[in-house]
RNA sequence: GGCCCCAUCGUCUAGCGGUUAGGACAUCGGCCUCUCACGCCGGUAACGCGGGUUCGAUUCCCGCUGGGGUCGCCA
């Protein structure tokens, strides 16, 4: 059976990269078997959930590369993939289990019993507050308001098979009888969970190992129902770098803040995979490699720390090499960086020209975009540090005579530029190091550039003389 | 605190009874060099502790310690 895995988001807020890890490994093992994604948007919290953050969350979806079968947008054979627009579903489930006696109606307010946890809190600040059942044999039915309550047995425990722990036994005495339904009529994450799992079909159940404690309760309500659980998969967590659960304190927790620093989609994937799965020595690869080789018994249980510094690298890896992003994506994905600088009409040809160039020093878009802006910006904007340093009076004879010498070259490139420079280095008595420097701020503004002669090759014949003519007046 | 889970360099990890405990990032030296990078060479650095099991434990078992998760009318 071909195995449908899901990612269930809840849209109160962007996505997550710890979300997008868990969406990641579903979305990879789907891939590789041939099953389905899905996509369901947990909205069930009215007052959290936002239109505005599904788009956000589908967004980041996009640019990360990962595609859904159903859900949001294409729809699908078990839709609707809104749990907002599922409730009829959920209360004719509830009725059942009140019908059956496995659930019943709690009268007690949140009121009283946030007053009842406070005072406890008071006196053992340590001690967890545990429904005490109050309305658990009741059975009148009074006209007030009222949440669902399961009734979880007293006796017992409740086992599964993790994928990924191995099995996981909870007492059935350290379960409270959780709510599944609220006084607004709203269902709970466990219950709506639980229902749409089942309803839409879903094999495997993978999320990270904040959920293990629900996995019983989901459990107790399949049984309850009469359903077969799926198989889960629980995995370990991704943390900060104080190893800390990560949160919105702590830098860069959302996707999209990493596509608007720059990094690529496949090096914010490729880190986040090896959070927990890892393939002997191999730290860099491709969206097709880690379909082809992710495996469930290859992720590990412990949880890891988020290292921005790794991190950084893994993607610069990605923005490095030509096998991992060919220069036309490269050029593609460069181009918003380059309009937020201002340069909006950059000639294709010339982009393509410039990127082999900066792409082993730019860590990021935002570095590139730095990096490539002198060739789309005539005249370049001039460091007044690197001026004063190198433009002096000596080197404005130097950029001159540099001028005249490869006015005349051919073919303009690289080696033939080279050569003549050398040539008349030589006849001079320089060494490239007395003018280099010079040379560099004439024609790029900076002190710091790729090699002087790809640079000419770049910024072609015309550009390349008019500068070196500029970096004599300035210098002179 | 109850319940659940985890434990190899600072970090991510390989290891699945016998290894000089490997790789990557970071870090420290050096090389390359027209700058900055890239690249290359090399160094420092780990099996938390205590019991077992075994001819032999990083590896298997137990305890301790440490860390994390969870205990909502959030998901």
């Amino acid at each position: 059976m071909k195995p449908r895995l899901r990612f269930a988001p809840s849209p109160s807020g962007y996505l997550h990269i710890g979300g997008a890890r868990t969406a990641l490994f579903n979305w990879l093992w789907a891939r590789q078997q041939g099953g389905t994604f899905v996509l369901r948007v947990e909205d069930t919290d009215q007052e959290r959930s936002s239109l505005e953050s599904v788009r956000a969350i589908l967004d980041a979806f996009r640019w990360l590369g990962l595609d859904w079968d159903e859900g949001p947008e294409v729809g699908g054979p078990y839709g609707p993939y809104f749990q907002s627009e599922r409730k009829e579903l959920y209360r004719e489930a509830t009725e059942r289990l009140i019908r059956e006696g496995k659930a019943y109606r709690c009268y007690c307010t949140k009121e009283e019993l946030d007053r009842a946890r406070e005072e406890l809190k008071a006196k053992n600040p340590k001690a967890a507050f545990v429904y005490p059942g109050t309305c658990r044999e009741r059975r009148d039915e009074p006209d007030l308001p009222f949440v669902v309550r399961f009734k979880t047995p007293r006796e017992g425990s409740t086992d599964f098979v993790d994928r990924v722990f191995g099995t996981i036994r909870t007492p059935n005495a350290a379960q409270q009888d959780f709510v599944l339904v609220r006084t607004d009529g709203y269902p709970l994450y466990n219950l709506a969970a639980t229902i749409d799992d089942h309803e839409m079909n879903i094999t495997l159940v993978a999320r990270a190992r904040d959920h293990i404690g629900n996995t019983p309760q989901q459990i107790l309500l399949y049984r309850a129902f009469g359903w077969e659980p799926p198989e889960f998969a629980h995995l370990p967590m991704m943390l900060s770098p104080k190893g800390e659960k990560l949160s919105k304190r702590h830098a860069s927790v959302s996707v999209q803040d990493y596509r608007d620093r720059g990094y690529p989609p496949m090096g914010v994937l490729n880190y986040i995979v090896r959070f927990g799965w890892s393939l002997g020595d191999q730290e860099i690869f491709s969206l097709k490699e880690l379909i082809e080789n992710f495996s469930w018994d290859r992720v590990n249980k412990s949880d890891g720390k988020f290292d921005e510094k790794k991190f950084a690298d893994v993607a610069f890896e990605h923005l490095k090499r030509e096998d991992l992003m060919p220069l036309p994506e490269y050029a593609e994905r460069v181009r918003p960086f380059l309009e937020k600088r201002g340069l909006t009409n950059v000639p294709e040809e010339r982009l393509r020209a410039a990127i082999p160039g900066i792409r082993e020093r730019a860590r990021t878009f935002v570095d590139a975009a730095h990096d490539l802006d002198y060739y789309f910006r005539d005249p370049p904007e001039l460091d007044e540090k690197a001026r004063a340093k190198f433009l002096t009076r000596e080197a404005a004879a130097h950029l001159a005579g540099l001028r005249d010498a490869l006015a005349g070259v051919e073919p303009w490139e690289a080696a033939a530029l080279e050569a003549k420079t050398k040539e008349w280095a030589e006849a001079k008595g320089l060494t490239m190091k007395d003018f280099a420097q010079a040379a560099r701020v004439a024609l790029t503004g900076r002190s710091a550039s790729p090699p002087l002669f790809e640079v000419m090759a770049v910024l072609g014949r015309e550009q390349t003389l008019a500068r070196l003519a500029r970096g004599t007046e300035l210098a002179g």
